[in-house]
RNA sequence: GGGCGGUUAGCUCAGCUGGUUAGAGCGCCUGCCUUACAAGCAGGAGGUCGCAGGUUCGAGUCCUGCACUGCCCACCA
């Protein structure tokens, strides 16, 4: 059957066709490993994007990250799970299905909660299904039959278990304390939640009368509204302006209530006035100040930011219309005494960008002090490692400073607290399941709670609850913990530090099944696990995705590149190729289209190799599906991962040791570079190697044992190398670009696959035996050899279809015997019509150049612009003896030659010999000229 | 206010633990449809590695300071 390759790749219908085997096929799902497993584990879990998610940047580059080493792990024989899912996103999914209600002109309340809730299912059965499609187009290769909802019933009721444990341990508690409000979303939400952002404001001082005197007192707010609310004036003790009214009272101008002057350090001397207002319902630090000293808290502002009834006359108005108006009062009143402007830094609603205030009410929260100690220890004692490093400390600090956990949300859609109330004697109970009465007066009215938990509660139990906890399975002894886990820095705090206090504290004493090899991201030699209790032993923290110009994608700014427009134009497979390369860790993205396009040619190039491989195979005949001699399928050429030698790489020449010895180099750099997560460097170790090597010399130098008149026992050979190369290499390329590999893979083995799929065919490794540095060497001098004279041809404008006699000097016989039976490929590669060798040097004659090793000598016709020779020439010359000069003050310097390393110094002796046949080549070449 | 990155060719970026003459892609210039590939091939131009000191036999790489820039964290009225 001959291979019918259309001449460029097209990667549309490929790639989709491939994508859906890929799953129809279940070929990455994984079934429960038995008892007595003894191959490595990985297990890696997908972050789960929010269910009303479309595909971004971020998220490719999150999946392309991790597909590549989910992709090399399963090629090098590990059990390989990578557990998909999606979360159920409290306030961004109700937020959606509000939207939705809205345009039929419908409010959640109205519904009420059930409907609304049926409402969401609603949503979710319809379109949740959206970015799990969209993953399956990127060839992520999860495990789908494992996929889960944060909403699913088993995850449902892990989560109140939770709850329920932590209560019961008194980590878990209820209060009133100051929070963020979302007025919009009308919700608390965590510190997390809030970013603060700096905008042009106002600051207004306000003086309040001193009750019982002709005095003032001034403060300074950028909130003046929140004066209504102010329970007291405070002071700093060492402020001696204030001393004599220590004690003393204040009238609240506009309200007319006494109020008294207290001494807090909350007050500081060198800002303002020194004084400040104090509002312990409005104010997360006049809150703590308002407990110290027992004020009352008076809390004037509602839910939608209005001003309540505690705010009098202005009471209904909205936060900013009452400003205005108390602001107006107070100047008519005389009070306000200046308005200055004022930078402030604004916490707004991460979510829908509303300004947020601190309110008063009642939240649950989680004592996370004895969680974090924990997740502190299990990475500094080396149980869990962060790559890169700088995020280690990132991570401890935030672990040190960190506050208690509000974990109560004013939603309908998301885990309802499994707590309730007693309408009879108000009794709070908490519980796993509905209590059909109460435990303290037996009343059978109870109500649930109606808040939620915060979405980050239920993604934080995932390592251990996808796996079947609370049940001891069989699943968390082999799967847990986690092997990796990759994210951006963005949710290191949302997820990854609750992950981590979650898994320590739930999964204490767990262990995982000793027979299972444990598998590393860092190859061998790693420390010693200490502890099973977390949630994965590696964490590789990614970088930002940002737009050409380096800034942050935002739909408000409408720079969002769309993975899948670029996908639809280059292919998933470029797109894919873009993210790893760029991907040095550490350091942020910057899309950058033209990349894409350079590794859209990329795969063009593969495509078209094949071609040409196809073309000569289809030719004699040969078919790889039944392989002459004892090959495995999937075996790196010229070695077996067993490390048994196979004879199907044949090294006649000295194309073939070459390029088998550079095969396997590169192959270990890129497993090196994989392990590494250093993800650029694997894509462009195999980009070298398949572009610049196979494709342009190897390919090149074999040519003519494919030709058409050449023998069969020469052409069936190279074919046969070919054939080990090309496979090889696609493995070597399978996890970067899983599509095209995966196409051509199967086309190499013309259907008759000796596996399912190439994504479970054997990594490359390398084999020592096989790098061959002597080839190596010869195929650099031929290589220079052949640029030299492609040079000169240049430079002498000799016409491409000109083929020119050229006379070679090799000072080293073995290098003259070596290029002597190479001849023929020197002949074809640099259009020569015969080499012809010389016993004597020809650096001095015009149309010669050549190196320490050789020179050659172009015989052509030409004239030589002299001057710009000569020019050019001293250029050289200069470069030259500038080496010589630091090379020999470096050799003259006892210093260096005592301290250097002995290979630093053997280089550059030998450079400086080089150095110093080139410098008395160019000088003769000059002479000769008669350059000035 | 603290902390962390970045600054290398016109553009986008590599350059790991200091060691030959600092690399790639795109763009640019010259020439080629050489039957795998014009999404290609051959050749070429282009860099005082942000600035100033220091350590070292040796610095793009390590240290200090500065400048510009981006990000994270923080309750300053």
């Amino acid at each position: 059957m001959p291979h019918d390759l259309p001449k460029s790749y097209e990667p549309g219908a490929i790639e989709k066709r491939w994508a859906e085997f890929w799953v129809t096929e279940k070929l990455f799902s994984v079934p429960t490993p038995p008892p007595g497993e003894k191959r490595p584990v990985f297990t890696l879990l997908l972050p789960p994007p929010n269910v009303t998610g479309r595909l971004h940047m971020g998220h490719m580059l999150n999946q392309t990250q991790m597909d590549i080493i989910v992709r090399w792990h399963r090629m090098r024989g590990f059990i390989t799970l990578w557990l998909p899912g999606t979360d159920h996103a409290g306030i961004a999914t109700q937020m959606m299905v509000e939207r939705d209600l809205a345009k039929e002109g419908k409010k959640r309340r109205e519904l009420g909660r059930e409907k609304f809730i049926e409402r969401v299912w609603e949503w979710k059965r319809q379109y949740g299904g959206a970015i799990t499609g969209q993953m399956k187009r990127l060839g992520a290769s999860v495990d789908w039959d494992r996929e889960y909802f944060t909403m699913d019933d088993n995850l449902s009721r892990a989560v109140r278990e939770v709850f329920v444990r932590l209560y019961e341990e008194g980590l878990i508690y209820r209060g009133k304390y100051i929070v963020n409000w979302c007025p919009r979303c009308e919700t608390a939400i965590s510190d997390l939640e809030v970013k603060h952002e700096e905008v042009a404001g106002k600051l207004w001082e306000i003086r309040y009368p001193v009750v019982g005197s002709s005095e003032f007192i001034t403060v300074a707010t950028t909130r003046p509204e929140t004066m209504l609310g102010d329970t007291a004036i405070a002071v700093n003790e060492k402020d001696e302006r204030y001393t004599h009214l220590h004690g003393k009272k204040v009238l609240l101008p506009l309200v007319n209530r006494e109020i008294p002057i207290i001494v807090d350090d909350l007050a500081q001397p060198e800002f303002g006035t020194g004084a400040v207002k104090v509002t312990p319902a409005h104010d997360p630090n006049d809150f703590q100040a308002g407990l110290r000293h027992n004020l009352p808290q008076i809390d004037v502002i509602d839910d939608h930011a209005r001003m309540n009834a505690n705010a009098g006359p202005y009471a209904g108005l909205d936060r900013y219309e009452a400003r205005k108006r108390v602001l107006e009062d107070l100047r008519a009143q005389g009070f306000l005494v200046s308005e200055k402007d004022y930078t402030l830094s604004l916490g707004k609603c991460d979510r829908c960008e509303t300004v947020v205030e601190p309110r008063l009410s009642e939240q649950w929260f989680i004592r996370i002090k004895p969680l974090a100690d924990r997740a502190k220890q299990a990475v500094e004692n080396g149980s869990i490692t962060i790559v890169p490093e700088n995020y280690r400390q990132i991570y401890l600090n935030w672990m040190t400073n960190i506050y208690d956990w509000c974990i109560s949300r004013q939603l309908w859609w998301g885990h309802r607290i499994p707590a309730w109330t007693c309408e009879g004697c108000k009794e709070m109970i908490v519980a796993r399941e509905a209590p059909a009465s109460c435990a303290k007066c037996g009343g059978e009215k109870l109500e649930q709670v109606s808040d939620v938990l915060d979405t980050w509660f239920s993604s934080g139990l995932l390592p251990f609850t996808t796996l079947g906890w609370p049940e001891k399975t069989r699943d968390l002894e082999v799967f847990y913990p986690n092997t990796l886990m990759i994210t951006g820095f963005d949710i290191l705090f949302f997820w990854l530090a609750r992950m981590i206090m979650f898994g320590c504290h739930f999964m204490q004493g767990h262990q995982q099944d000793a027979a299972i090899e444990r598998a590393s991201a860092q190859a061998e030699g790693e420390a010693e696990q200490k502890d099973d209790s977390v949630p994965f032993r590696h964490v590789y923290i990614h970088a930002l995705v940002r737009d050409a110009e380096r800034q942050k994608m935002s739909k408000t700014k409408g720079n969002v590149i769309d993975p899948l427009e670029i996908i639809e134009r280059f292919g998933t497979d470029a797109t894919r190729f873009t993210l790893a390369a760029m991907a040095a860790p550490g350091t942020d993205i910057a899309f950058n289209e033209s990349r894409t396009e350079g590794y859209r040619a990329f795969a063009n190039k593969i495509w078209n190799a094949a071609r040409f491989m196809f073309m000569n195979v289809d030719r004699i005949g040969l078919m790889w599906g039944q392989p002459p001699s004892a090959v495995q399928p999937g075996q790196s050429p010229g070695s077996s991962r067993s490390g048994e030698e196979v004879s199907i790489f044949h090294t006649a020449t000295l194309e073939d040791r070459w390029i088998l010895s550079r095969f396997n180099r590169v192959t270990a750099e890129v497993n090196a570079a994989l392990a590494a997560y250093r993800f650029h460097e694997a894509a462009n170790r195999v980009y070298d190697f398949f572009w610049g090597e196979f494709c342009d010399w190897y390919l090149e130098l074999i040519k003519p044992r494919l030709a058409e008149n050449s023998p069969a026992d020469t052409a069936r050979p190279a074919c046969e190398n070919l054939l080990a190369l090309f496979d090889a290499s696609l493995r070597l390329l399978h996890p970067i670009m899983p599509f095209i590999t995966e196409e051509l893979w199967q086309a190499v083995y013309e259907g008759k696959v000796p596996l399912k799929s190439i994504a479970l065919a054997p990594y490359p490794q390398s084999d020592e035996k096989r790098i061959d540095l002597q080839a190596e060497t010869e195929m650099a001098v031929l290589q220079d050899l052949i640029v030299n004279i492609r040079n000169v041809r240049a430079e002498l404008k000799v016409e491409p279809k000109v083929k020119v006699p050229v006379e070679v000097f090799a000072a080293e016989p073995e290098m003259r015997a070596m290029i002597e039976a190479n001849r023929g490929a020197v002949e074809r590669l640099a259009n020569v019509e015969k080499l012809t060798f010389v016993d004597h040097s020809l650096a001095r004659l015009p149309g010669s150049r050549g190196t320490a090793r050789f020179d050659v000598h172009i015989i052509f016709e030409r004239k030589i612009d002299a001057a710009a020779e000569c020019e050019k020439l001293k250029k050289e010359l200069e470069k030259i003896e500038k080496g010589i000069t630091s090379g020999q003050r470096q050799l003259g310097n006892e210093q260096f030659l005592a301290k250097a390393p002995a290979n630093v110094v053997d280089n550059l002796r030998k450079q400086q010999q080089e150095l110093a046949v080139l410098q008395q080549k160019t000088q003769s070449k000059l002479t000769e000229l008669g350059c000035g």
